[in-house]
DNA sequence: TTCCATGCAAACGTTTTGCATTTCG
DNA sequence: CGAAATGCAAAACGTTTGCATGGAA
């Protein structure tokens, strides 16, 4: 039903500092906490770095992912990147799709009683992507 | 950036009670709490009720959504749908992608010290999406 | 009789891949 | 030098859509 490997478990490897995948960490950054999508990266990438290939900027986030330089998360459908490779909280509009941080660690008698109730599932509670509807949204109903 | 609507506020549509409809959501009901993909979906109801069209099952998947007669969930690029229409927890195996049910609510405390520090987004606290690895996965390693 | 739903095929947006070439280490 | 990264184009993948036809109400 679902062959994807979400995360390996492959031993770190070995890769090459290129001016493109420079560029595309430095678009990860300028494009700040808006978890920009691949193609939002590219599209900034036009300006900074123009003649870089789609191909490559894919190739780049994952290897960023992979060394833990950046974070992905899917939403509906498509991967956003993250900053930060740090665990922490997101929330998601489920109106506009809009990606945000939230900075509330979970109680520790709320991690236990998950963990408890997780039927040996190890949670990341400190990873949690929370749903719901955004304030622009909220008002504009 | 995100221009698609996750959810519509739209009212709710008159449908038609066809047989393909009342298949597809017999097949998500025998598929059970497994949290099938669209393409399980298909796939059961090659022998279910053949003839019946890949388009036709995601038309279906949508309207019984829309109808809160089943519920969907984004998981890694991947749309799954749930037998059960009513909000509750999920967890998703970030190495084989297996999704299931968490059923433990929020204590009040931490909802509130959460919608508290969410800073006007409104959290759904009783449909949360837990990553994580789960048991068989973790034995694996 | 009215439209909503269906089947088919084609299109879509996102992501991956094959291959020849370049470039880092 | 050798391994890894690049660009390009094509393909793969999940999903949506246009259109002529069929069927529920």
């Amino acid at each position: 039903m679902m062959a994807t490997v979400l995360q390996s478990t492959a031993p770190p490897k070995r890769t090459r500092n290129t001016v493109q995948r420079r560029a595309v960490l430095c678009a990860v950054r300028a494009l700040g906490d808006s978890h920009p999508a691949a193609a939002d990266v590219f599209a900034h990438l036009r300006e900074t770095a123009p003649g870089l290939s789609l191909a490559t900027v894919y190739r780049a986030l994952d290897a960023l992912v992979s060394q833990k330089e950046i974070g992905r998360d899917f939403v509906a459908n498509i991967a956003r990147y993250d900053v930060s490779a740090t665990p922490h909280h997101h929330t998601v509009c489920r109106v506009c799709g809009s990606v945000s941080d939230l900075n509330a660690p979970l109680p520790a008698a709320t991690v236990r009683r998950l963990q408890n109730a997780a039927n040996g599932f190890q949670l990341d509670l400190d990873a949690v992507q929370f749903s719901g509807v955004c304030a622009t949204c909220r008002a504009a109903i």
